[in-house]
DNA sequence: TTGAAAGCGCTAACAA
DNA sequence: TTGTTAGCGCTTTCAA
């Protein structure tokens, strides 16, 4: 440690040096005071126009560039914000993220992606790691925590909208199902009466609410159910349930928790010679990119994640900024991001679904 | 900031106090010295376990956690890799970002996901600025840069993988067109000989590979094509195309850009009247996950992206691991990611394809 | 306009 | 086993 700043006599003392330039270094080689070369790092323009181009050429010379860890250590600006997530993948998170990243980005913010897994209390406990760890302005939170406590002690903001739980599964606003209900309403003023529901893998909470909201709505509109069929993602077990479907069942319309099941059970219907929609409905749910040209084009509920992601993000940086204006506890309360009338899904109308066939069942 | 160490006088003077504690002041309270809670924070054994538990309670009654950027300023571990990608997201990048993270986790890494746009030369400044900063313990640039030197003065590792160009479209091993010619060869083999491409949008290198293929291998086999249609990865596109095929073009096989120009090539088909596979084999390329689930299922080319995450990922953790041993130049040359027999992209053989029809064209 | 001194919060090295 | 000292590389005082 004594010999480094002094050219190494060890063995492997190789040309290039093996430590990397510092502030001094440079301001050594610019015969200035490395203060100097501070102020002029940061664009100061108090900084001598001769010196600053004796610095630049050190810096250059010396191929410097700052240590930015010590920069933050000073001046508690790191320009990084933290987004946790659940570990796995799950598409929508992926989405959600892009559309964070991309307000991020605007605010010159660099994202970082990390992945809390564990107990309840173990997450809790990485959140607050990171939020104290000094490294991020900002922490946005898409798992699910307990209720934190945010000390007002120069401690940066946690921002937690759970919209996974720890098996990224879809919560909260993501499992809403607002959709399915107008779907169901808008085919039963079609004059369909008699549905059947493909569900997907309930240990989502999407998949589980598309459920409910279907029931409950074909009971508060007076409806029929022929069943829900637990198809749990799988495509086969779709395609399978409609095929297998009693020739006078009498549905018109099936509800499928997504594109893959809607898809599928379009598959299903055509191989048994069934014409979708004249002889019956069916809907999707995710508007994936192909549900608009598939035979017949899909109707599906497309959710929009980016903009949530574009959402959670802004209210992380209105929370970020007020909190660095000083803001006491109640001066500036950031709105909820989700409190205006904004729709996080929306129905997309395509061939899929049309009038319930004149003569109902029995083909 | 003067008055920030003593109790702060001035009118907002709360009862929490406004800095966050340090080890010092855990270490008072708990009557020891500093640098003994930093090795109980360390797990050092050597703590007296009576003062492992009194500074534990100094730690929770004072809230402390710790100042990562001040270690991180001295050991110069920070536990963290940096991934340099090109605005916007394409879903690929968030498959291969994915699989990314499942390695870095399990080295017990977090990644950063950083925006590099900006000229040639802004991005690589942008590049060597996040490699110096000390932030990071190794990047991984998937955005093309210029041939960077790699000084052997302590800088980190920076790997480079041009997946991608400024505008995020697929470049390098990503726009590999080799399964095409896969595709075309076995189509001959069931008794294809007349084919029509149809195009994407050529901004993007993947969809002029897979044209330039198309067109080499029909030549290569002595096969025909009947030309290329640019569909700029328009589904309407690519149904209006063979919509308005003529009855006699003889073409018993469409070899499309993507899975959703091949889903609509066959609802142009369907609409004509023709069925798929018998009279018209269709293929596309992404292996979407409705791909399985059309009517036909379609045959198509899936990429691992996920898998091409890991890879690289893998080989950085190589490079940071064996800079850290200090390695000196040639001693442990982690190899290339790709070398190996590894197929990115693999052919998913299914119902659109069939063998040609018996008696060619005339519909 | 420039320089000197101090210190951000932590850990490595050494001393006790 | 614990404490003391020094200093990571930078920026913020404050003085010249």
């Amino acid at each position: 440690m004594a010999s480094e700043s002094s050219p190494p006599a060890g063995p492997s003392s190789p040309a290039t040096p093996r430590r990397r330039p510092t502030i001094r270094e440079v301001a050594r080689r610019a015969g200035v005071s490395h203060q100097t070369v501070s102020r002029h790092l940061k664009g100061d323009t108090t900084v001598n126009e001769q010196l600053a181009a004796t610095i630049q050429d050190a810096i250059e010379a010396l191929d410097y560039r700052p240590n930015l860890v010590a920069r933050a250590m000073r001046n508690h600006r790191t320009g990084r914000l933290a987004v946790l997530l659940p570990p796995g993948s799950a598409i929508s998170s992926l989405e959600i993220l892009s559309g964070a990243k991309e307000i991020a980005d605007a605010g010159e913010y660099v994202l970082e992606v990390v992945t809390v897994s564990g107990s309840a209390e173990m997450r809790d406990r990485r959140a607050l790691e990171l939020r104290d760890s000094r490294l991020f302005e900002g922490v946005l939170a898409l798992t699910s925590l307990s209720d934190l406590p945010q000390p007002d002690d120069g401690r940066v903001p946690l921002v937690t909208m759970p919209l996974y739980d720890e098996a990224m599964r879809g919560i909260g606003a993501l499992a809403s199902a607002g959709p399915e209900h107008e779907i169901i309403s808008r085919l039963a003023e079609l004059g369909h009466r008699r549905f059947l529901h493909l569900a997907g893998n309930y240990a989502h909470a999407g998949a589980m609410r598309r459920r409910d909201m279907y029931l409950q709505t074909i009971e508060e509109l007076g409806l029929e159910s022929a069943g829900v069929v637990d198809c749990g993602w799988d495509g086969d077990a779709a395609r399978r349930a409609v095929a297998d479907l009693p020739a006078d069942s009498g549905i018109t319309a099936i509800i499928a928790a997504n594109d893959i099941l809607a898809t599928a059970a379009v598959s299903g219907a055509v191989r048994r010679g069934w014409n979708v929609p004249e002889e019956l409905s069916i809907t999707g749910w995710d508007d994936t990119r192909v549900a608009a040209v598939t035979t017949p084009s899909m109707t599906t509920v497309a959710v929009h994640h980016a903009e949530l992601g574009r959402r959670l993000m802004r209210h992380l940086l209105d929370v970020v900024a007020s909190r660095r204006r000083g803001a006491d506890d109640a001066s500036d309360p950031a709105p909820s991001p989700l409190e205006d009338d904004w729709r996080l899904a929306e129905v997309i109308w395509r061939e899929s679904t049309g009038p319930a066939p004149q003569t109902p069942p029995a083909r």
